[in-house]
DNA sequence: CTATGGCCCTGGTTGC
DNA sequence: TGCAACCAGGGCCATA
């Protein structure tokens, strides 16, 4: 499922091939991939502007639009679980939902089987993004903050982590990599870290997010696929994620899988110990 | 404030 | 073998 890595990668490779190009024709295959807008409100806001620039928040992908040199609204995409943006020339595709012919004759294509992804066309893009907590990636997260802010509320870890509201974008993949990494159960009490743990979760979720944008994303389904139609590489780096049944990469006891806020969630009951008392349940 | 559950969707898997 | 039930999953919303 596409999460930070997989959106980095897909901007990172798209940008090259359509920063710059205009849009000269839309066609709406299903109409809720808009959102709200109507395909015909969709298409007089599009077509004829230009695709400035490229660029990702959280697991959200923008493209800036102008005219005449001026800002007109933004699309902001969403691949959610299955979608897929890709700008290869043909090849049919039953899943596509939305494209956007450009005027080198490329086109923008947005695939996506269950149909839960979206592109939408906004002239308020604060709206969508301010109410996004910080980058995992970014200045503003650092370990004291983290420490600060986990501290501040009273809820199990992994739950937070996935609630975009508290840090943008982390998805189920990366919080279970994460917290293995960090050696911290996914239901442990976000106040109950220390310092030093809140430390080591900080710099796991960084170097988690970094390495699977080294290796273009994880493709542990048969969905994710980078605009070039590749499959990403970190799937073979995944410690938990998965791999229920199987021996811990660290202390080779028998992973397992559980449910946590209706997620299904993967750990090391050795390396990543349950909270005590309360709640040890699933 | 936090937790839970439904909803949106479909292809693949499981169960009978 | 055939088919129905079930499941995964991100974000959002209503409810407790």
């Amino acid at each position: 499922m596409p999460e930070l890595p997989e959106v980095e990668t897909v901007a990172r490779l798209i940008r090259p091939r359509i920063a710059g190009r205009e849009v000269k024709a839309v066609r709406v295959r299903w109409r809720a991939s808009l959102g709200a807008d109507t395909p015909a409100a969709f298409g007089r806001a599009v077509r004829g502007a230009r695709l400035a620039a490229v660029w990702r928040r959280a697991k959200y992908l923008v493209l800036d639009l102008e005219r005449g040199g001026q800002q007109a609204g933004w699309l902001v995409g969403h691949l959610r679980m299955t979608g897929r943006l890709s700008c290869d020339r043909e090849r049919p595709d039953p899943y596509e939902r939305l494209r956007l012919e450009l005027d080198d004759g490329r086109a923008l294509r947005f695939s996506d089987v269950r149909k839960f992804g979206r592109l939408v066309f906004t002239r308020d893009l604060e709206a969508i993004l301010s109410r996004l907590g910080p980058e995992p990636l970014g200045k503003e997260f650092t370990p004291e903050w983290l420490h600060r802010a986990l501290r501040s509320r009273r809820r199990m870890l992994k739950p937070l982590l996935l609630d975009q509201t508290f840090l943008a974008g982390l998805g189920n993949i990366y919080a279970d990599e994460s917290l293995f990494r960090a050696r911290l159960h996914p239901q442990r009490l976000s106040d109950s870290l220390t310092l030093r743990s809140a430390l080591r979760l900080h710099d796991e979720i960084r170097a988690t997010l970094s390495e699977a944008i080294r290796h273009e994303g994880s493709s542990f389904d048969a969905f994710y696929r980078t605009p070039e139609g590749r499959p990403g590489r970190y799937q073979d780096q995944f410690q938990v994620y998965g791999r229920a049944g199987r021996p811990c990469r660290r202390c080779g006891r028998r992973l397992v899988r559980i449910v946590v806020g209706q997620r299904g969630t993967h750990l090391c009951r050795r390396c990543q110990p349950a909270p005590r008392v309360r709640g040890s349940a699933r």
